[in-house]
DNA sequence: AGTTATACATATGTACGACATATGTATGGC
DNA sequence: GCCATACATATGTCGTACATATGTATAACT
């Protein structure tokens, strides 16, 4: 009963600028706004809808925040083709989110670099595997423990790079701040990997990753990734 | 000389609600605001930074619409936890996204489908097979060219569905509409199909992934994903 | 006493009018 | 023809007033 009300509920109590919102949006799509295309003036929206000119900014407002539109002082407003992870990084900042959203966050990383291995190989130029090497190589020198999260996380992210696939490097970019944080509450567990970072006792190092992106394939990049995650998918699936 | 310039002018011609979202976003991390606290009423934020009731609407406008908080009539502000990905929804919609955004993300399904096998084996239950195997009986009884993709897609939707992960699922939800949209542009595209549906030529059928769902393991399913979606990544590397 | 009804206080929602600021355009001087 | 200045215009910011809904206290009633 509870869940029926709430479902019909936002379509209730619909705030005005919540109805000259959608008016907005609808009168977007309708009229076929393209990005570079500028806006009516908004004195003449507001006339047009007949409400103040404070409701109709705060309505733009929300499209600017969402980068859907750009404003400029004499010039009025343009339709802007937004970033789509802008808004997601903003509201990840002050990270409220609950855990098991950023489980399943982390959970969707690891899904993503198993699968990344066909990019890689499709994209991979010789000369990016020094990159890789160095990486490797600052990582084995280094003794302390945050040294080695630190080049651990660098290798990770380059892979990302790699792929050339620009949507799923932001993506990653976005999200590092949600992989760090569950990344560290594993790491802190003591009882599951001893003190150590997880991926060092892992069967599969990154070392041999490179050699496979190098001389392999890509289903042994995938079987190998799989591998060398296995500790993380072990311990989110038993809570 | 003119990307340095650029890299610095936002900073520059900054708005003050722009400086003053800044300065809010970072009095909730330092704070350590926690969803379902309440903020200061507005007048009193309006004073303590010196600007007007406005300006301070304008901004927190802004983080309601990025759901970071909720306002209710006399019971003020409180933080809210928000959707991550209802935002990008509401960008989504309007299509204005370009080409090659389109087909890295695009790509990225491909990539999660592909590396989703491991999570699908962990939860897979057997009650969930007779779900898939209703689709796939449907998809193999229909004739119509609209009602192929139809069930396609709904298969894949499933497996999504399958893998418990609700972000994946609310991720894949979400992106949807720019699945669809280079879907059916590689679709229309009869030279490289010669007008069938794109997996409708691929060596590997859903009948195959479910039957390793069932008997297989992670590791061939996710060969064989890679396989039923070949066709995609071979025409997506050619652009 | 406990419950309901009414009135009041309060915080957000909406509106209007004024001025600030920046950009585009026209005018005038050289 | 070019440059500087002045003016027009659209967004940005502000202050005030009032509307609306929610919470709270007071009063009336059973």
């Amino acid at each position: 009963m509870q869940t029926s009300l709430e479902k019909l509920r936002p379509v209730e109590h619909l705030s005005q600028v919540d109805k000259i919102e959608m008016s907005l949006q609808e009168y977007l799509r309708t009229e076929n706004f393209q990005p570079g295309d500028s806006l009516p003036k908004e004195m003449e929206l507001a006339e047009a809808m007949g409400v103040s000119r404070t409701a109709i900014r705060e309505a733009l407002s929300r499209f600017r925040t969402l980068g859907i539109i750009e404003t400029r002082k004499n010039r009025g407003m343009v339709i802007a083709s937004p970033d789509v992870f802008n808004n997601m990084e903003r509201v990840l900042n002050p990270q409220l989110l609950d855990d098991e959203t950023m489980n399943e966050i982390f959970e969707m990383r690891l899904v993503i670099e198993v699968g990344l291995g066909d990019v890689l190989f499709l994209r991979k130029h010789n000369a990016d595997f020094s990159i890789l090497e160095k990486i490797i190589e600052k990582e084995e020198k280094a003794t302390k423990k945050i040294d080695i999260v630190k080049y651990d996380i660098e290798f990770h992210s380059m892979l990302y790079k790699l792929s050339g696939n620009k949507t799923i490097m932001r993506f990653q970019k976005m999200l590092r701040p949600v992989f760090d944080h569950v990344y560290a509450k594993l790491s802190e567990n003591t009882e599951a990997f001893a003190g150590n970072i997880p991926e060092d006792i892992s069967p599969v190092t990154h070392s041999d990753l490179l050699n496979t992106l190098k001389h392999g394939t890509p289903e042994q990049f995938r079987n190998q990734m799989r591998t060398h995650l296995m500790v993380y998918f072990k311990k989110l699936s038993t809570e």
